[in-house]
RNA sequence: GGCAAGGUAGCUCAGUUGGUGAGAGCGCACGGCUCAUACCCGUGAGGUCGAGAGUUCGAAUCUCUCCCUUGCUACCA
């Protein structure tokens, strides 16, 4: 594998992140930094749309300039991207303005080429909200519910996009690679709405909405946010309509977009047509992920029920995000919703971090300290069946990212887990010690520090933080790339001592953790 | 309304092209072990596989009807 560019949607910066944005971004992160142990050459792109009639509101209300207003929350993301140890390469800002110039361009470029055009846009104007507003946001009487009047029929001269052109293309495109859309069953509902699509408008009158990108030569019309937000995903590599940099060339086109499923129509169209319409290589896969609910309600704010990653981390004292990331890459079936509670989020982690993986590996170390003071003999090296089974496991773990089923590859993850707590269990090295059948003891403990070597290795893109403590016990290299992994990464040798044995995730509401606060 | 996906053990769900007594994880109950973060291992529960009808030697798995749930059907971002 020579690349792997992975983007997320970029945030619109009118509030703070939550645990829907996070959500996403830890999507993201898991299969990048599992990408990153298959290449050298890993890249994620995220960052935050800022232009629009939302924020030019929301600031002139609180009496803060737009810029500084974007400033402000944009710096509340990047913020809460690096509490949850997430990896980003580049961080856009539709307000950069490398993208601005570049997004400019591009315009300009379709206007040329005639994809561009200018025509009249006929919508419901509600001159309380200064907007257009959609049929479907008008109350029973037909009037704006915040405004309580009629909206009144309003045209304006706008640029519109020839979406139509390219609508026998893409609809080829997805039926002829029915992978491109992630989950497939996305894929039916994204050809019926090719069916009804229209050209779209792609700017607006600067009197409607003055914060966003100009139109070249033409200071009467804002680019929308079509062209906008979601050019962020080439401006970021240094796309430049004659002279693309190195850098745009050697990752784009991107391996996965993943987003939300609410704007896949938007990427799996739109996205497509502007990029046709460049003449640039397509996207090889789109991810829609789901919604995260809370208590199995969806999550509002005026439910009040709106929960900030950061409170989950306060809430249990966790000391790294891990626990956090991995309940949530694994809480549901790419693309489908998951469920975020307290309850099945300290079940989980403590079931598996704790009990299961971390649990496995202070057993093993300890007894390698009270039976042989911490020291591998070379007599203990022995091959051993469960070698080929993790062997195994890292093939398995890999077809699933192939196919961004995380949670699918975790599962596998923790069988392997299981399958060396049995081989424990199974030959009972306590007993053996007991009757002095020290070497086969030995070569018992030997066989799973090695298997916990590959397991560090495989759950390092879930948490981070553990995977590289639980390196670092068994001295063992983390950044090892998956195809490298052999069966012999514990050497001869003192290997640990009791001072050294930490527990790598310590169970939520368990005593030591209490002693902790 | 139209299009689509589902309704399987208390919970979350697996069940390829129909065929040995219907499964996993969690939770629960009981038992074992004692190296470990009171952990780990084993055993069990007997669920009319949404309802009814049909095809078949045989259906959770195919067909039809009905009931229920969910998603999509927006120039919001």
């Amino acid at each position: 594998m020579e690349k792997f560019y992975a983007t997320t949607a970029i945030d619109y910066v009118n509030g703070a992140p939550h645990i829907g944005h996070a959500y996403e971004k830890i999507l993201t992160d898991v299969i990048v930094r599992h990408f990153s142990q298959r290449t050298d050459n890993a890249y994620m792109l995220t960052g935050t749309d800022e232009h629009g009639i939302k924020i030019q509101k929301t600031s002139a209300k609180i009496n803060m300039n737009p810029k500084e207003f974007c400033d402000t929350n944009a710096q509340k993301f990047i913020d809460c991207w690096k509490l949850l140890d997430i990896n980003y390469s580049q961080f856009i800002r539709t307000t950069d303005d490398y993208h601005k110039l570049t997004v400019q361009n591009i315009f300009k470029k379709l206007t040329e080429k005639g994809d561009i055009y200018k025509n009249s846009y006929t919508g419901l104007y509600c001159s309380g909200c200064e907007a257009f507003l959609a049929e479907k946001d008008l109350d029973e009487d037909g009037c704006c519910p915040v405004h309580k009047k009629k909206p009144e029929q309003i045209s304006e001269e706008n640029y519109f996009f020839k979406l139509t052109k390219y609508k026998d293309a893409i609809l080829k495109h997805i039926k002829q690679n029915p992978d491109f859309i992630v989950p497939a069953f996305r894929a039916n509902e994204v050809i019926n709405q090719l069916e009804n699509i229209e050209d779209i408008s792609v700017s607006r009158a600067i009197t409607s909405v003055n914060w966003g990108i100009k139109v070249l030569d033409d200071p009467s019309q804002v680019i929308y946010v079509w062209i906008d937000a979601l050019s962020n995903y080439i401006t970021a590599l240094g796309y430049d309509i004659n002279n693309p940099s190195e850098k745009f060339k050697t990752y784009w086109p991107a391996d996965v977009q993943v987003i939300g499923k609410d704007i896949l129509k938007f990427h799996s169209i739109y996205w497509l047509a502007i990029l046709m319409a460049l003449e640039l290589p397509l996207p090889k896969h789109i991810l829609a992920h789901g919604w995260i609910t809370i208590d199995e309600a969806k999550m509002s704010k005026s439910l009040g029920n709106v929960v900030s990653p950061e409170n989950v981390l306060k809430a249990y004292n966790l000391e790294s995000p891990d626990a956090f990331r991995y309940y949530m890459a694994t809480a549901a079936p790419v693309g489908r919703d998951g469920n975020y509670s307290d309850e099945d989020f300290k079940e989980k982690v403590n079931a598996h971090l704790a009990n299961s993986m971390g649990n496995l590996l202070n057993r093993t170390l300890s007894m390698l300290v009270k039976y042989f003071d911490g020291e591998i003999k070379s007599e203990f090296i022995k091959e051993s069946p469960l070698f080929s089974e993790a062997i195994n496991t890292i093939k398995e773990v890999k077809h699933h990212f192939d196919y961004f089923e995380i949670q699918e590859a975790s599962l596998k993850i923790n069988e392997l887990v299981d399958k060396a707590n049995k081989f424990v269990t199974d030959n009972a090295p306590w007993t053996l010690a007991k009757e002095g059948k020290m070497e086969e003891c030995g070569t018992v403990l030997y066989t799973i520090l090695e298997i916990m070597c590959v397991i560090s290795s495989l759950i390092y893109p879930y948490c981070p933080n553990i995977a590289k403590s639980m390196a670092k016990q068994l001295k063992y290299d983390i950044n090892t790339k998956l195809d490298d992994i052999k069966i012999n990464n514990i050497k001869t040798g003192k290997l640990t001592s009791k001072e050294e044995i930490t527990p790598v995730f310590l169970r939520i509401d368990s005593e030591l953790a209490d002693k902790k606060k």
